[in-house]
DNA sequence: TATTGTTATACTCTATAACTATA
DNA sequence: TATAGTTATAGAGTATAACAATA
């Protein structure tokens, strides 16, 4: 479609938007009570964030799954992959794999644990350690910056306070 | 664990929420920074809505993605596949599956439009609206009425519109 | 007997290329 | 030549069962 650039005669958009509001005729779909619907916004908000997440770390290749298996083994030196993997929702058995990455790329290292045979101490590398630290600061600059422009740093803040509690009681 | 019931003696919770908050010793891990990143708790949130609203629909078996297809049929009928699979962000070739599921039930039909016979003309069937119905019903006296109690209206309506921002605006 | 890490496997979602029938 | 619906396919993410080593 071609839109014309003069002011004057160029109604399309003013009849659309009245459209929109409402027969429902015009161009756009109305999304009706989806737009009232916790779940979808959440959904759709959710998609973007990960992805604004992936575009701002790309320089390290780390995905938000890795980037939150780092910040926990940082924070909790000397835990097996049991407690991490079920800290972050994971199952056992697809953190196996998850961690190979990791590990192959030199940023983490299993060890036997002593008390208990059985079970993997994990730790960061100091490779780990340095790409964590790079990894926060494109967070910290790019990412939560550009949301703080977004919603403002109140704003932002009540709304992680409001995940958080859903996240924990819901 | 066996935990004990006497109050009087059972200081375990007491000393392990101590470590909680100071040097990380005791049992839970602590997550650090990962609280304070908005797409951890979106996606955990999410997850815990979605698991509820499945949950409170299952009655119906529907899932939150087919729910929103039949949303926006009853709000926008005589759309064709590409405008209600590109509205709602699903793929032109992962809506065929999607819609085959839903009118295999007879909860929605296609048809071949008269003006460009490419394309396929949606409507909800009779069937499809009393299950729509119902299913708007179950959403809101069980999922939302859930929410409403854990956050209250406003700041469930607050929440709405700073996740809306962000899938609109991010 | 129970638990840790692991393998195998399956099912859902998502993503891309290419075909067909129409335009 | 382009578009609508479709097929095929591949890759993530997620889920369960079962095995070896160890407790």
């Amino acid at each position: 479609m071609t839109v014309s650039k003069t002011p004057a005669l160029d109604l399309t958009k003013t009849v659309r938007a009245a459209a929109r509001d409402d027969t429902g005729e015009g161009d756009v779909l109305k999304l009706g009570e989806l737009s009232e619907l916790l779940g979808y916004s959440l959904k759709r908000a959710q998609l973007k964030v990960f992805d604004d997440f992936i575009h701002c770390v790309a320089p390290l290749q780390l995905t938000p799954a890795q980037f939150s298996v780092l910040l926990l083994l940082e924070r909790n030196p000397g835990r097996n992959q049991t407690e991490i993997a079920s800290t972050l929702g994971i199952l056992r058995p697809n953190f196996v794999s998850m961690l190979d990455g990791l590990e192959s790329r030199e940023l983490c290292v299993r060890m036997r644990s002593t008390n208990d045979r059985r079970s993997h101490v994990l730790m960061l590398t100091d490779k780990g350690h340095a790409i964590l630290a790079r990894a926060k600061k494109l967070v910290a600059t790019k990412h939560e910056t550009r949301l703080n422009e977004l919603l403002g740093p109140e704003k932002r803040e009540a709304l992680l306070g409001m995940l958080a509690k859903i996240a924990r009681e819901f």
